[in-house]
RNA sequence: GCCGCGAUGGCGGAAUAGGUAGACGCGCGAGACUUAAAAUCUCGUACUAGCAAUAGUGUGUGGGUUCGAUUCCCUCUCGCGGCACCA
C-alpha cells in the first residue's frame, strides 16, 4: 500500500506552480461565436481596495465562492469570464504617503502585487490577462472620457452650494459617505462649507432606478434599501400667497387631505433667504429672523438632523392665506424644514404630524383636527371624504392653486475631492474662469507627480507646477488646471465594462464584446456597497446605453447579485486589531493547506450570513480532506493488484446509492451557492465510504472513483487535480487538468432506494415507523393496513375508533383516533 | 419612529409548495491501537425520568388555522442592518 500522507505544502506548491506555467484561465478569447453566446457567464467579486495589510480571512470567503462558481460552470460546458482587478486609487495610500513621505504609486504597487500573490496561492481561477488597476492612466483615461461625455450632456455639472466637508480629511464628501453626520472614513463630525463643485447628475434616472430594480435578480432587502435610498414620495404641491404681497409661498404636502388642518406654515431658512423675503418683514422682525438664520447656518445639516429633535424657529410676523379657506395664518422660519427636500416649506398640521405638534406646543399654537376615524371633519366641502377621495377631490376643485408632484430623497452626486490620489477632473479654465474640457488628444490628462502631501485644505494638486505649467502650454497662458481629483467610487463605477475590453488603448470597451459579456450573470459584493456603489453603477451604466456605447436595453449591469456576510472573531465579533481575534489567512494556508482553507469558509454557514471563526473546525475539514485523500488514493492503488475483485453489486449499493445522491446534491447546491449543505454531502459520502472500506475488494468503479474526484474540484482545487493526476494508472485522466473535465451525471434510478422508511403518526405523534418497497409506494389502501397491524402501534389503537387515516405517498401515515 | 432581516442542542448550522426536527461539522463521553502521547478509527451524544424498553417535553413569547406547524397568519420580546425632523 503506498503512503496516504497527504503533504498539503508539497502538493500545493506542485501544482501552483504546474497552473502558472500552463496558464489555465488566462487568455480567455473574449470574442464568442454566435451560438456559445447563450453559454457566456460572466462572474464578477467586487472590486477589491490593494491595503497594505493583505489579504484577510473576510476576501477569501466571496472570492473562493465566486471561483468555486466559476470552475463549477466551466465543467458544466459554459464559458466563463472571470476577471480580477483594483480600485487602487483612494485615501489610505495617500494618508501613509502623509505620514512616510513614501509615493502611493509605490505603495499602492506593492500593494498590489502582495494581494496577487495572495490571491493565486488560494487557486483562485481569474483571468490575470484582463487585470486592471483604476490608478493606470489606461484605466483613468477612460474615467476622465466618462467625465467629458456626462460634460457635453449636461449631467456633469459646477455648483455653487453648502457641501460636506471632512476636517481631518480635509476633503468634501458625497451625501452618501456621511454617515449619522460623521465621515464614513475617519469618524470625524462633518461640517458644512460653501463650495463650487462638481456634481454628475444622477437624477436624471431617478424614476428609471427604481424601475430597474423590478427586472433584476437580487434579495429583496437590497432592492428596498435602494429604493428608500431613492426615497420617491408622492404628494402634492400647494401655493399660498402671502398678506400684503404679490409673493407665495410653495409647499409640498402628502397629505393635501389635511390641508384645512393647516394652523401656521413654516419654511426652511435657506428657502427663506433665497426666496429673499427679509425684505417683506418689519424691521423688528427683520433683526429676529436674520439672527435666527445665522444661528441654523452654523450648525450642520447633520446636527441639525439628528442631534435635536427639540424644535427651534421664530415668527417672521408675515401671514400666509390658506387658499381653501381663506383662513390667514402665520409664517415660521424653523431649522426642522429641510431646504433641500420638497419646496424648502410646508404647511404645518399639529393635529395630524408630530414634528408640527411638537413645534405647535412649544410656541403655543393652534391644533385643529380634520380627520376622524378615516373621514375628513372640520374640512367644509369635503368632509366625510375618505383621505384618498379628499385629495383627488382637492386637485380636481382647485388646480389653480394645487397639482400633484412627486419628490425624491436623491440627490446629485457630489464628485470632487480636494485629494491627491485620485484621477484628475479633465477640466482646464480659460483666463475668465471658464470651465473648458480637455481636449481629448490630451487625455489621459495625467496626475501630476510634483506634488506635496501634506494637507492643507487645498487640493494637494495646486502645489504641482508640472501640472499649471502643462495647461499654460497646451492651452495659453493664464489658464488653469482643475485642481480636484474625482470620488474613488467614479472609477468603479464602470470598472465591470472595462474587463470586457482592457487592453483596449482606443475606446472604453468595445461595443460587441460588451454586447457579448453584459449584464454580469453573478455579482458577489458585500452588503456595505449596497446604497453607493450599485447606484452609481447602474446610473453609468444607463448613461452609457443612453449614449449608445452599450446595447443593453434594460441598462441594468449586474442580472444576478448575492451578498456575502462577514466572517466574524472566534468571540463572534467583528475582527480587528485593537480586538486581537484577527485570523490570517496566510497562517491558516501554512498550517492546513490552501483547500482547507477554502472548504472551511464555505462550510461555515450559509454564503450571506454573519459567521464566527471557528479554530477547532479548521481542523476537522483538513481531518475530512486528509480521509478523502486516503480514501481515493488506496482505491487507485488497488487497481495495480489485479487479484482483487469488486465487491458485489448487492453490497456496495449503499454506496453507489449515496455517490448518485452527492453528486445530484452538489449539482443543485453548487449554482445555488449552498455551498455547506454541498460540502456536508461529500462528507457524508466519505462516511458511508469509510466504513465500508476494505483491502481485499474493490469498492468503487474507475468511473466512480472519477467522478467524485470531479466533485471535489471546484471547492478543492489542489487535492483534486493532485488525485486526479494519480488516477492517471486508472487510464481515465483524458485532460490535462481536472479543472478542464465536465461535470459528472447521476443516475436517478440508482439515487432510490429498494425500500422506503414511512413515518406513522397516531394524532399528529410519531409512534412508529416501517420499511416498504419503494416501487409500490403509491398502494395506499396495502400500506395503511399494514401500518394498522404492526406489532408496536396496538396500544395506539387498541380500543379506539379510527376517524380518519391520511397517508402522504413515501413520506408519512397519520391515523386520527378517539 | 419608519423600512428590512433574524431567533433551532454546549457551539456553527441542517430540514420550509406544511409531513419522521437536529443532516454535516465542532465540542464532549466511552472504547480500540500505543510502553505512552499524538495521529487515526469505532460507538454514543436535544432535554427530563429510567439499568433499559420506553414515556414526557422541545425550533424566542402567547395565540390562531390544520389530521399534522421550525415552515402559514396574528401578538409580543430580544438581537442585527439601513434610514431618520424627507412634511
Amino acid at each position: 500500500m503506498p503512503d496516504h500522507k497527504y503533504d498539503h505544502q508539497a502538493v500545493e506548491d506542485k501544482w501552483l506552480q504546474f497552473w502558472e506555467a500552463s496558464r489555465l484561465f488566462c487568455g480567455g478569447d473574449l470574442n464568442l461565436a454566435e451560438e456559445e453566446k447563450k453559454d457566456k457567464e460572466y462572474l464578477l467579486y467586487a472590486f477589491a481596495y490593494p491595503s497594505g495589510s493583505g489579504l484577510h480571512v473576510g476576501h477569501v470567503e466571496p472570492k473562493t465562492a465566486l471561483d468555486i462558481q466559476a470552475r463549477f460552470k466551466r465543467m458544466n460546458g459554459k464559458k466563463v469570464f472571470f476577471p480580477v482587478g483594483w480600485d487602487a486609487f483612494g485615501l489610505p495610500a495617500e494618508n501613509y504617503a502623509i505620514k512616510t513621505g513614501i509615493h502611493p504609486r509605490e505603495t499602492t504597487k506593492t500593494a498590489i502585487n502582495t494581494f496577487r500573490s495572495q490571491v493565486k496561492r488560494l487557486a483562485i481561477s481569474y483571468d490575470w490577462d484582463s487585470e486592471i488597476a483604476t490608478n493606470h492612466p489606461e484605466y483613468y483615461k477612460w474615467t476622465q472620457w466618462i467625465f467629458q461625455q456626462l460634460y457635453k450632456k449636461g449631467l456633469a455639472y459646477q455648483s455653487e452650494g453648502k457641501v460636506n466637508w471632512c476636517p481631518s480629511c480635509q476633503t468634501v464628501l458625497a451625501n452618501e459617505q456621511v454617515v449619522s453626520g460623521l465621515c464614513e472614513r475617519c469618524d470625524s463630525e462633518v461640517i458644512q462649507k460653501d463650495l463650487k463643485q462638481w456634481y454628475f447628475k444622477i437624477t436624471q434616472y431617478r424614476d428609471e432606478l427604481i424601475e430597474g430594480l423590478k427586472s433584476v435578480d437580487w434579495p429583496s432587502p437590497t432592492k428596498s434599501q435602494q429604493n428608500n435610498w431613492i426615497g420617491r414620495s408622492e404628494g402634492a404641491e400647494a401655493d399660498f400667497a402671502i398678506k400684503g404681497s404679490s409673493e407665495k409661498l410653495t409647499i409640498f404636502t402628502t397629505r393635501l387631505d389635511t390641508v384645512l388642518g393647516a394652523t401656521f406654515m413654516v419654511i426652511s431658512p435657506e428657502k427663506f433667504d433665497q426666496k429673499k423675503l427679509i425684505k417683506l418683514l418689519s424691521t423688528e422682525n427683520q433683526q429676529k429672523v436674520q439672527d435666527y438664520i445665522g444661528l441654523a447656518y452654523k450648525k450642520t445639516e447633520e446636527t441639525r438632523k439628528i442631534g435635536e429633535k427639540d424644535k427651534t424657529g421664530v415668527d417672521t410676523g408675515l401671514l400666509v392665506i390658506n387658499p381653501f379657506n381663506q383662513e390667514e395664518i402665520p409664517l415660521f422660519v424653523a431649522d426642522y424644514v429641510l431646504g433641500g427636500y420638497g419646496t424648502g416649506a410646508i404647511m404645518a398640521v399639529p393635529a395630524h404630524d408630530e414634528r408640527d405638534l411638537a413645534f405647535a406646543k412649544k410656541f403655543n399654537l393652534k391644533v385643529k383636527e380634520v380627520v376622524a376615524d378615516g373621514k375628513l371633519i372640520n374640512s367644509g366641502e369635503f368632509d366625510g371624504l375618505s383621505s384618498s377621495a379628499a385629495v383627488k377631490k382637492m386637485l380636481v376643485a382647485y388646480p389653480e392653486f394645487a397639482r400633484l408632484s412627486i419628490n425624491y430623497r436623491l440627490r446629485d452626486w457630489l464628485i470632487s475631492r480636494q485629494r491627491y490620489w485620485g484621477a484628475p477632473i479633465p477640466v482646464v479654465y480659460d483666463p475668465e474662469g471658464k470651465a473648458h474640457l480637455v481636449k481629448e488628444e490630451h487625455l489621459p490628462w495625467v496626475l501630476p507627480d510634483d506634488v506635496d502631501f501634506k494637507p492643507t485644505g487645498e487640493s494637494p494638486l495646486r502645489s504641482s507646477k508640472e501640472f499649471k505649467a502643462r495647461v499654460e502650454k497646451l492651452y495659453g497662458k493664464g489658464w488653469t488646471p482643475e485642481y480636484d481629483t474625482m470620488d474613488t467610487f467614479v472609477d468603479s463605477s464602470w470598472y465591470y465594462l472595462r474587463y470586457c475590453s482592457a487592453r483596449d488603448k482606443s475606446q472604453f470597451a468595445d461595443k460587441e464584446h460588451l454586447k457579448t459579456w453584459m449584464p454580469v450573470n453573478l455579482y458577489l459584493i458585500g452588503p456595505e456597497h449596497i446604497v453607493l456603489h450599485l447606484l452609481y453603477s447602474r446610473f453609468f451604466t444607463k448613461f452609457l446605453r443612453d449614449e449608445g456605447y452599450l446595447d443593453l436595453p434594460s441598462g441594468e449591469p449586474f442580472a444576478k447579485m448575492r451578498h456575502q456576510g462577514m466572517i466574524l472573531g472566534p468571540d463572534g465579533k467583528k475582527m480587528s486589531k485593537s480586538k486581537g481575534n484577527v485570523i490570517n489567512p496566510d497562517e491558516i494556508i501554512k498550517e492546513y493547506g490552501a483547500d482547507t482553507l477554502r472548504v472551511y469558509e464555505m462550510f461555515m454557514g450559509p454564503l450571506e450570513a454573519d459567521k464566527p471563526w471557528n479554530p477547532r473546525a479548521v481542523a476537522g475539514v483538513a481531518r475530512f480532506l486528509r480521509k478523502i485523500y486516503r480514501l481515493v488514493n488506496r482505491e487507485i492503488a488497488k487497481y495495480g493488484d489485479s487479484s482483487l475483485k469488486l465487491k458485489l453489486v448487492e453490497d456496495r449499493a449503499d454506496l453507489v446509492q449515496k455517490l448518485h445522491w452527492a453528486i445530484q446534491k452538489l449539482s443543485l447546491d453548487l449554482p445555488e451557492l449552498k455551498y455547506n449543505t454541498a460540502i456536508a454531502a461529500l462528507m457524508e459520502f466519505g462516511n458511508v465510504w469509510e466504513k465500508m472500506d476494505s483491502d481485499t475488494e474493490l469498492l468503487l468503479e474507475k468511473e466512480e472513483i472519477l467522478s467524485f474526484i470531479k466533485l471535489l474540484a471546484p471547492l478543492a482545487p489542489f487535492i483534486s487535480e493532485e488525485l486526479y493526476d494519480q488516477a492517471r494508472v486508472l487510464g481515465l485522466s483524458a485532460k490535462n487538468s481536472i479543472h478542464l473535465e465536465s461535470w459528472p451525471k447521476y443516475d436517478e434510478s440508482l439515487i432510490q432506494k429498494n425500500f422506503t422508511n414511512i413515518a406513522i403518526q397516531v394524532n399528529g405523534k410519531l409512534r412508529g415507523q416501517m420499511e416498504w418497497p419503494t416501487n409500490r409506494l403509491q398502494d395506499k389502501e396495502a400500506i395503511l393496513s399494514q401500518a394498522k397491524s404492526l406489532e408496536a402501534m396496538n396500544k395506539w389503537l387498541i380500543d379506539k375508533e379510527i376517524k380518519k387515516e391520511i397517508y402522504v405517498p413515501g413520506k408519512i401515515i397519520n391515523l386520527v383516533v378517539v
